[in-house]
DNA sequence: GGGTGCCTCGAGGAC
DNA sequence: CGAGGCACCC
């Protein structure tokens, strides 16, 4: 048994596999086998040691990767030892799952509603608002978002409003309005996101005896992605792990590209502090890319400063160069991408679902489609609205919720009069001021106030309000319809409840407005339904709660399903974890990628660096490597210098693609910029050893175009260069005109020069000469 | 109370 | 350029 298990594994691989005792740190390069180490650790330690599948606890950050592990194992051991039901075997899911269902499991002690809800950002928000209007804060000076922020990374870093230390008068806005935050949310009932991280933290560290039930039960933990962790996480796992210390984690520092959300790659560090006695196993053996690419990656990656210098190693060979592109803007960027893409395909060297097109920014997607669009190319777009964002979807749920959870103000507040209803801001702000007063959630203010018997005998003489008789008309009807519901929420299926809500709500009447996005919206929210069956066989007083966690645990990125024959378009940052045969990433130019707010921070800038490394070390064969002259973003077209990034690939390594030339595309793609294009733009290829330069040295990293635009070329509406004049160039020698057209301010000329390639040239910049 | 038009602003996004 | 928020008007 143990020795089919380590079947096939790499020395270190199997090191890291059958370490069972004692913390084992794991770093992991890209495509080096962790996710088959993890689940091997886990056939290991249930066949060959004999450990029991309840002691075993598997963490990861999001729900797919859950999923893949669970299966992974269990088709390792060919049998269910592992299901998403139930939590008698093997624990494997997310930090959240994981934490939710302990928390609902101590409610009592933890100090919270077992029918809690969580509200996501959009709801966070609301409450957000709600606070800010309680301590009477203007929205515009106190952005309800950048609050939002500042009261999640609080709290990543386990800090309670009490301890929330103000030492400037914003974030002292700050403190009192995370106060607030805490406040509505309790009388919410409901947990954010980062809630159930810390909240489990806080129960474990006030209440012993709870945690050491749980360090018992876990003997052996297993944490992925451990770069990605925040505060509370590495908090947890090390109380979790703090008797058997038995706990695996595996990481890249070089794939850490989600500090904004939290994440503190340092926390690899830290654990090689906390633990000096863990077994550290590199896993540089990588199964997915050629050499090239590697090398490629390497040469990126190995400009940050704080990182453990590691060196990638493949049995595949050096494979094909990387192709650097240039092309004119976006849509040209896009051709390159799609004909390159037909011409892949049509010599059978890939299919299309072996394609994917990287990009900094989701906005960057829309030339990318109408290209695909244009030349019928199937493609499938990740990202964008997502589906439990939409409104329809959002909409349903607070219904759902309301019902489950009548203190929920914020759903009550977002359905209350969607359909329309006439009850309007002024009732609503009347209703909820005196149900306050008495400490009544909205619905109990309502319930009182339509007569409902019990309510008239706890609260007989309540307050007086200012709800005139149309309005108490129009909110006693609707609570009349809510308790309808609230009565028989046990006894219909979620889908029945959910059918009937939206029938005597009229909320499927008013969805379904004739028009084709209406009845696209009806349609989302009948997809709803297939989610809401799995829930049928749950005992009915479980299944409501049951259904809207996981809807508020899960994204669409878990429906991510390898369907048909497509490209995918996506982010650098959705991309990581997957693989393709052939990677184009686009827009590399200064201020796209690196992204433009990241210029002047050099940890920032470190971290772009991993994101391009992520988006590289995606490619098992095939790099493409494109960039634009010349985009247009925001409705404004910008020039902007080759990314830092193409810089560093060593020349042995790339191709010139259309550029077609034998030397250094992306140094002359630079040079073309750098020396005929805005001023200022060298700035651009200092790297960022020495970035505190960047800022002072008199704008120059401004890469916009406005330097051009302000330049009175000559307004001409003739073209000083025709096709097939002979021009000379200091750089490039004697070139032919391909074309050239006048612009708003200037003159693009398309210039052919022979063994150097086509260069679009700004004819106030370049010093062309006709000869 | 509901609808229309103007203004602002722009990254990345699991749970 | 385009989405979303808000103010103002009917």
């Amino acid at each position: 048994m143990h020795e089919d298990i380590v079947a096939g594994l790499n020395p270190s691989q199997t090191e890291a596999v059958t370490t069972i005792k004692g913390p084992v740190l794991v770093l992991a390069g890209p495509g080096s086998g962790k996710t088959r180490v993890l689940a091997h650790r886990v056939a290991f330690l249930l066949r060959a040691v004999g450990v029991s599948p309840r002691s075993l606890m598997a963490v990861t950050f999001t729900n797919k990767a859950a999923g893949e592990m669970r299966e992974r194992i269990n088709r390792l051991l060919g049998e269910a030892v592992s299901t998403s039901a139930g939590w008698r075997g093997l624990t494997i899911g997310t930090f959240h799952s994981i934490c939710a269902y302990i928390l609902r499991q101590e409610a009592a002690p933890a100090h919270i509603d077992p029918n809690y809800v969580i509200f996501d950002d959009s709801e966070q928000l609301a409450v957000i608002k709600q606070a800010l209007r309680d301590l009477k804060l203007d929205e515009k000076m106190y952005r309800p978002e950048a609050m939002r922020a500042a009261i999640s990374r609080a709290k990543n870093e386990l800090i309670k409003s009490t301890a929330f230390e103000a030492t400037t008068y914003w974030a002292e806005v700050a403190r009192r309005v995370y106060g607030r935050y805490e406040e509505v949310m309790a009388a919410n009932h409901a947990l954010d996101f980062d809630d159930l991280l810390c909240r489990t933290t806080y129960l474990f560290k006030e209440q012993p005896e709870v945690l050491s039930r749980y360090q018992e039960r876990y003997q052996y933990l297993l944490v992925d992605e451990f770069q990605d962790t925040n505060t509370a996480q590495y908090e947890l796992v090390s109380m979790l792990a703090g008797r058997s210390h038995n706990l695996f984690a595996v990481g890249d520092e070089d794939q850490s590209i989600f500090a904004f959300r939290g994440a503190d790659y340092r926390n690899v560090m830290r654990f090689r502090e906390d633990y000096p006695e863990a077994k550290v196993i590199l896993l540089e053996q990588n199964y997915r890319s050629t050499q090239t690419i590697l090398d490629t990656a390497n040469a990126i990656i190995a400009r940050n400063l704080h990182r453990t210098p590691k060196q990638l190693r493949t049995e595949r060979g050096r494979g094909l160069q990387v192709t650097l592109h240039e092309a004119y803007d976006e849509s040209d960027e896009a051709n390159f991408v799609v004909s390159t893409i037909q011409r892949l395909v049509s010599q059978e060297e890939v299919r299309l679902s072996d394609c994917a097109v990287m990009y900094r920014t989701n906005a960057q997607s829309r030339p990318l489609e109408d290209a695909f669009v244009a030349r019928g190319i199937p493609y499938r777009l990740v990202g964008g609205t997502r589906f439990y964002q939409r409104r329809e979807i959002k909409d349903a749920l607070a219904y759902l919720r309301l019902v489950h959870n009548p203190a929920d103000n914020v759903s009550l507040m977002r359905i209350i009069n969607v359909p329309p209803r006439s009850i309007g801001d002024k009732t609503i702000g009347a209703l909820n001021t005196w149900s306050s007063e008495l400490g009544l959630p909205m619905t109990g203010g309502m319930a009182l106030l339509a007569g409902d018997p019990q309510m008239n005998v706890r609260y007989p003489e309540p307050p007086q309000h200012s709800l005139g008789t149309a309005a108490l008309r129009s909110l006693t009807a609707f609570y009349r319809m809510f308790a309808s519901w609230v009565a028989q929420k046990d006894r219909l299926t979620i889908e029945a409840l959910l059918d009937r809500i939206s029938e005597e709500s009229g909320y499927a009447t008013w969805l379904k407005d004739g028009t084709e996005q209406g009845q696209e919206r009806w349609e989302n929210v009948q997809e709803l339904h297939s989610v809401a069956e799995q829930y049928d066989d749950l005992p009915p007083d479980v299944r409501l709660g049951a259904f809207l966690e996981e809807v508020a645990l899960v994204s669409d990125q878990d429906q991510l399903a390898e369907e048909q024959d497509r490209v995918t378009l996506l982010t650098l940052h959705t991309a990581k974890g997957l693989e393709y045969k052939a990677v184009f990433i686009v827009g590399l130019e200064e201020n796209i990628f690196p992204h433009s707010r990241s210029l002047e921070d050099p940890d920032q800038l470190e971290e772009e660096r991993r994101l391009m490394y992520v988006g590289v070390t995606r490619a098992k064969d095939r790099l493409y490597l494109v960039r634009a002259f010349r985009r247009t973003l925001y409705g404004r077209s910008e020039v902007n210098a080759p990314s830092r990034f193409l810089i560093d690939i060593p020349e042995k390594l790339q191709v010139g693609g259309g550029i077609g030339d034998r030397k250094a595309a992306a140094r002359q793609a630079l040079e073309n910029v750098t020396r005929w294009g805005p001023q200022g733009s060298n700035a651009q290829a200092r790297p960022e050893r020495r970035p505190a330069r960047v800022a002072p040295a008199g704008g120059g990293q401004s890469e916009r175009a406005e330097k051009p635009a302000e330049k009175p070329a000559a307004p001409a509406r003739k073209t000083q260069f025709k096709p097939g004049d002979r021009v000379d160039h200091g750089l490039f020698g004697t070139g032919i005109v391909l074309k050239s057209q006048v612009t708003a301010d200037d003159e693009e000329v398309t210039v052919t020069f022979p063994g150097k390639g086509t260069k679009t040239l700004l004819a106030s910049f370049a010093r062309l000469r006709k000869v």
